[in-house]
DNA sequence: TAAAAAATAACCAATGTCAGGTATTGTCTA
DNA sequence: TAGACAATACCTGACATTGGTTATTTTTTA
């Protein structure tokens, strides 16, 4: 008997989700998180064997929820599930710890293919993520990680209100050559050349949340 | 009974739904789609009652999708069903004739009553959807994407996936300055200042994708 | 407590964007 | 069929971003 934990801040995905695995034998659905704190929690009182885990959810997001999973819960395995592919996540997840990284418009079969893979100590990437994760070529050794910083995400969202450079310094009374500064790490981290694209991933990432 | 047809981008929250509908009484699924185009085939093929669409699919979105149906179909009833409570697109659906709008994250009960009550000839919004129905200040004004013309969402597009007006001038074989004049055009109809602004429009209205 | 990571600051050249225009041609529709 | 809208194209000056660097201070973590 596997036991899945499903963590998604979709509350219809997880009831779906839900009714669709209960179907199966051999697995056993111990319960849902809407996000990361949450489903910490839930693995501490269910003991699952298996976390489902979207990666875009409000207060904890993905990266963070599996670092601390690892950490403290080596013997769970992490799925990850979600709709983007975006490089710095892949990239970012797998260094993390990651069993799996499936999209959801996997199909079923995949899906139930995935948890019994990773079940069973095995690790499982959709085809679109294998392709993703094997044209990778990380440039800088210090800064090739998805991992922003505080400050980055700080600044993110102050570009995404639609201040300048220039604004967010006065804003934030720091000089202006530490935004660019903070600009520059912020691309060179998710590996993107302009503000459309970083805009772009922070929204659909739940950066802005 | 009420004949449900599905239409979202993700196979695996179908499979989900469907799973849960079909254990419910009075309720049959006719069939599933991923895109809006699909959509209308299926409408035509099975007749539906209540069609569930996610406003945030490939190839053709949720606003021209619902305007079709209701235009070649007035008995089909749409049911919005999409992760966004952006003001402009509420707006734009409803003014299309949807006859509901709930967020993915409403739960299982919701979800029925919602497909009840706009099967037996009702309306049903989201608490959510209702708050942002009711908001006197909008985040983005009436200029919404409405007003944006064939042209202007392409160009948004490309500007999305990083590209500089050099590029996309390049790309689509016109003037660069061509590319500038629609630039100019849609930061003035939207009422914004800059590309990061314009990003986060779209991605949050589901303009992209 | 030593090492690593984050935050700070600076400079400059090249490139890109924005805010003002003006103007022509094609297409839809009231 | 006239008027509105969409798409095209051009120009300029001002302003903003990006790439390539180096470097110090502060904070966090192992």
């Amino acid at each position: 008997m596997i036991r899945v934990l499903i963590a998604d801040d979709h509350q219809m995905f997880i009831d779906g989700l839900k009714s669709l695995l209960e179907r199966e034998s051999g697995i056993e659905i111990t319960g849902s998180a809407n996000n990361g704190t949450q489903a910490l929690e839930c693995i501490e009182a269910q003991k699952p064997d298996v976390v489902l885990l979207d990666i875009n959810m409000p207060e904890m997001n993905g990266i963070n929820t599996t670092a601390l999973i690892r950490k403290k819960y080596p013997a769970v395995k992490v799925l990850i599930l979600t709709m983007y592919k975006t490089k710095g996540f892949i990239n970012g997840l797998t260094r993390t710890g990651a069993a799996g990284y499936i999209l959801k418009n996997t199909s079923h079969s995949e899906l139930m293919e995935a948890i019994r893979t990773v079940a069973a100590g095995g690790t499982f990437f959709s085809k679109e993520v294998a392709e993703t994760l094997s044209d990778k070529k990380p440039r800088f050794e210090v800064h090739s990680d998805a991992s922003l910083s505080k400050r980055e995400i700080e600044i993110i969202r102050e570009i995404a209100k639609g201040l300048t450079t220039k604004q967010i310094a006065e804003k934030l009374f720091i000089s202006y050559y530490t935004i660019e500064t903070h600009r520059k790490n912020i691309l060179s981290k998710l590996q993107l050349t302009n503000t459309a694209e970083v805009i772009l991933y922070a929204s659909q990432s739940g950066l802005l949340d």
